[in-house]
DNA sequence: GCAAGGTC
């Protein structure tokens, strides 16, 4: 049997398809999808069986011995053995099952690095089972009858050393990863679901935040001015114009040129001109995400939505680099399957065209087509946003293939008491493919009739205040771009990295913004391990990796190198241990402050009770009680905005795979807790108040023993003892006296 | 419980 391994069920499924001479039969070894097909007959009869993977089947990791975070020094793990283990369990055992049968194995996955390296991977598992199996390797760049047949026709050997080239990248992730997460996260005393993570990628993308954050905050605004006016022509139409000093600095000057404005302007010049922008390059997954962002879409549930389109057979596979349409793809067919349908009328104007020719983005490669829309939707069929989606990705494809859009453009030139004024207008003649996508239109700036030497009226005149702004955060989509040029992370995983940092605590907001946390990380790492968090870490492997596919350097020549870099890292790391221990903590301190007690006027801080709940007390405990209650799940991220009333950082919870919910001020959500608390025991009948301390519930006659020791002997002297101090003296927890007062008052939860 | 990369 000749034995054909995909990348992923999908690429299995459509090649066997194409191969076969008649549809081919779908069959499952141990649950995984497997096509069946048979060419020719009798003696040459060749059976073909094509499997599909789902990316990775194996991963690397350390033994278990290294896992005990406390136990285990993190530097240990530089040179900790790593062993392989399959991450899907079923389909390598159907691997096995199906290699065993194979008498030839052809390896069809992706026509990228991490595709061969995929590839190597199945095909070692084959081996185990199969050790003389001869093979051979296909690469093609799309799944068209066309591409996949000259690539069946024409297989070529397996490129090892490019499979090393990856697998020296996972190592050096994994063994810089590791070993730096566990010593940031131990330096700070942040264990559990809490730990600090470091890594190649997202530790520079973190630093591109943070160090946007510190421009923000050094940034010294200046104070400039600007001067507008209004003007009236005779026919009473107005327009606005601007000095042609943009911002005056001085507000004297300002000033003395704004006095000296009288009622007329004169038109001295009208430039009129044209100018026209040329249509969108195709999809590739940045391009996608950053269109979708711009309309609203977060990045990971743009992809998300991508990919189940996807799935579903809308839009071709999302995940790629290429913004050039293969010779492979027939276009116009593509485009014909619109001509029915809410996209008929734009279908139908680019097939009148005589020739088809598609813009080209600067990147080509050979994985994936850029993103096209593969079939036809309709949107009843789909929830609102993925046809959002279908429909950007459509729009999108058909604008590939229009003309530009033409502007004509118009300048004035005015004077009013010899200052000078600007005015710039602009007018769509030819929308182009704006038509087919009119996503982010600029707006026509028109002008009412005009001739040069015109006198105009001036019936307003307005000097206004203005300062210079401080870089912007950056938006999700933008950091996504910017990732891209600087070479970190891929296609596939930058969405992901982003949506890392947020669940890490990290990062919160849209524009992101740092956590105090990500403050002190980043620096510590900064000073005593620069290269993690600079894109130049990624450019040093790529060339390397580039020299081990090359054939040019050994794969454990690399690794060796750079583990003795992370060895010298971690010397300075041990010199500097108690430096970097203090200015972990300072930063995670100042993440844990919410502002100050409306009582004593000290911090109020994010505090641990003794069995482990948190909880929002006081600094100047014990002798301010004051405390607010804090959920009992997710990460705590501690705002920038602040309560109105309260003074006090509202409050934003972190769940892993959900939503984040903003609790707001915790003070304000408290009170409001604590009505609804009220309005539900208004709806139940009132428990009537104990009348001795034995009536109240939970109280057993050990516990009113105890408290009588305590020199509390009944229901009132209960109600007013101080809940922290009696817990202590008779050894239980805060929480239980609190709910006996409750219980003392009738049920009735007292107000702050 | 640690990374980043595949895929779903």
């Amino acid at each position: 049997m000749h034995l054909i391994v995909t990348e992923k069920n999908i690429a299995a499924r459509r090649i066997a398809a194409i191969l076969a001479p008649k549809s081919p039969k779908k069959e499952r070894v141990s649950g995984v999808d497997v096509y069946r097909y048979e060419l020719g007959k009798g003696k040459s009869r060749q059976e073909t069986a094509v499997v599909g993977l789902s990316g990775h089947i194996v991963g690397i990791d350390f033994q278990k011995e290294y896992n005990n975070w406390q136990k285990v020094d993190a530097r240990a793990l530089i040179d900790a053995e790593i062993t392989t283990t399959p991450i899907n369990r079923k389909i390598v055992t159907a691997l096995r099952t199906l290699g065993k049968e194979a008498d030839r194995v052809t390896i069809a996955t992706d026509y990228d690095r991490e595709g061969e390296l995929i590839g190597v991977e199945a095909l070692n598992i084959i081996k185990k089972v199969n050790p003389e199996v001869p093979f051979d390797r296909v690469r093609y760049s799309a799944i068209t009858p066309k591409a996949i047949d000259a690539a069946f026709t024409n297989p070529t050997s397996v490129d090892f050393d490019l499979a090393d080239a990856g697998h020296s990248r996972q190592v050096i992730d994994l063994v810089w990863g590791a070993a730096l997460t566990r010593y940031i996260s131990l330096a700070a005393g942040r264990l559990g679901k809490m730990f600090l993570s470091v890594g190649r990628v997202q530790s520079p993308t973190l630093s591109l935040v943070v160090d946007r954050e510190k421009e923000r905050n050094i940034f010294v605004p200046t104070p400039y001015w600007e001067i507008h006016v209004e003007l009236e022509t005779k026919a009473g139409e107005t327009f606005s114009a601007q000095h042609s000093t943009r911002r005056f600095l001085d507000k004297e000057e300002a000033t003395a040129v704004f006095k000296k404005l009288g009622k007329k302007a004169e038109l001295k010049e009208i430039e009129k001109g044209t100018k026209s922008d040329l249509p969108p390059t195709p999809f590739n997954t940045t391009g996608f995400i950053s269109a979708a962002n711009s309309i609203g879409l977060s990045p990971a549930n743009a992809m998300r939505i991508a990919e189940s389109l996807y799935t579903n057979g809308y839009i071709s596979y999302p995940r790629t680099d290429n913004t050039v349409y293969p010779e492979t793809l027939d276009l116009r067919a593509q485009i014909e399957i619109f001509t029915e349908g809410p996209f008929k009328e734009f279908a139908d104007a680019l097939l009148e065209k005589a020739e088809l020719v598609p813009t080209r983005g600067k990147k080509e490669t050979t994985d994936h087509p850029p993103i096209y829309p593969a079939s036809l939707a309709k949107e009843s069929e789909l929830k609102e946003e993925e046809w959002k989606v279908y429909e950007l990705v459509v729009r999108r494809f058909f604008a590939t293939f229009a003309g530009p859009s033409t502007w004509e453009t118009m300048r004035l030139r005015l004077e009013i008491n010899a200052e000078e004024f600007r005015a710039n207008g602009a007018r769509l003649l030819e929308p182009g493919w704006r038509w087919y996508y009119p996503y982010n239109v600029p707006e026509d700036r028109l002008f009412p009739e005009l001739s040069e030497g015109e006198i105009l009226k001036v019936i307003k005149k307005e000097m206004l205040d203005k300062e210079t702004q401080p870089p912007g955060r950056y938006g999700q989509g933008r950091l996504i771009n910017i990732m891209e040029e600087l070479g970190l992370g891929t296609k596939a995983t930058r969405h992901e990295i982003i949506s890392k940092l947020y669940s890490r605590a990290y990062i919160h907001g849209n524009p992101v913004q740092p956590t105090n946390t990500s403050f002190a990380v980043v620096e510590t790492l900064e000073k005593y391990s620069p290269t993690i968090t600079k894109p130049d870490m990624t450019k040093l492997l790529e060339e390397n990796m580039d020299l081990i596919a090359e054939g040019k350097i050994k794969e454990d020549t690399v690794l060796e190198e750079s583990r003795e870099m992370l060895q010298q890292v971690f010397s300075e790391l041990d010199k500097n241990r108690d430096k970097i221990i203090e200015s972990l903590q300072a930063g995670l301190r100042e993440d844990k402050i919410i502002g100050n007690c409306s009582l004593c006027g000290n911090e109020l801080m994010i505090r641990r009770s003794k069995r482990g709940s948190r909880f929002i007390g006081c600094s100047n405990y014990p002798n301010c009680t004051f405390s607010l209650p804090l959920p009992k799940s997710g990460q705590i991220v501690v705002t920038d905005k602040q309560c109105e009333t309260h003074g006090l950082h509202h409050i934003r919870i972190i769940n892993a795979g959900k939503r984040p919910w903003d609790l707001g001020c915790p003070q304000c959500n408290f009170i409001e807790w604590q009505k609804t608390q009220k309005e539900k025991q208004a709806q139940q009948p009132k428990k009537e108040k104990p009348k001795t301390i034995k009536d109240i519930e939970g109280v057993g006659k050990a516990t009113a023993g105890k408290l009588e020791e305590a020199g509390i002997t009944s229901v009132e002297a209960l109600a007013e003892a101080d809940p922290i101090e009696l817990a202590k003296t008779i050894k239980t927890s805060v929480k239980k006296v609190k709910t006996w007062q409750i219980s003392c008052n009738g049920g009735i939860v007292e107000d702050l």
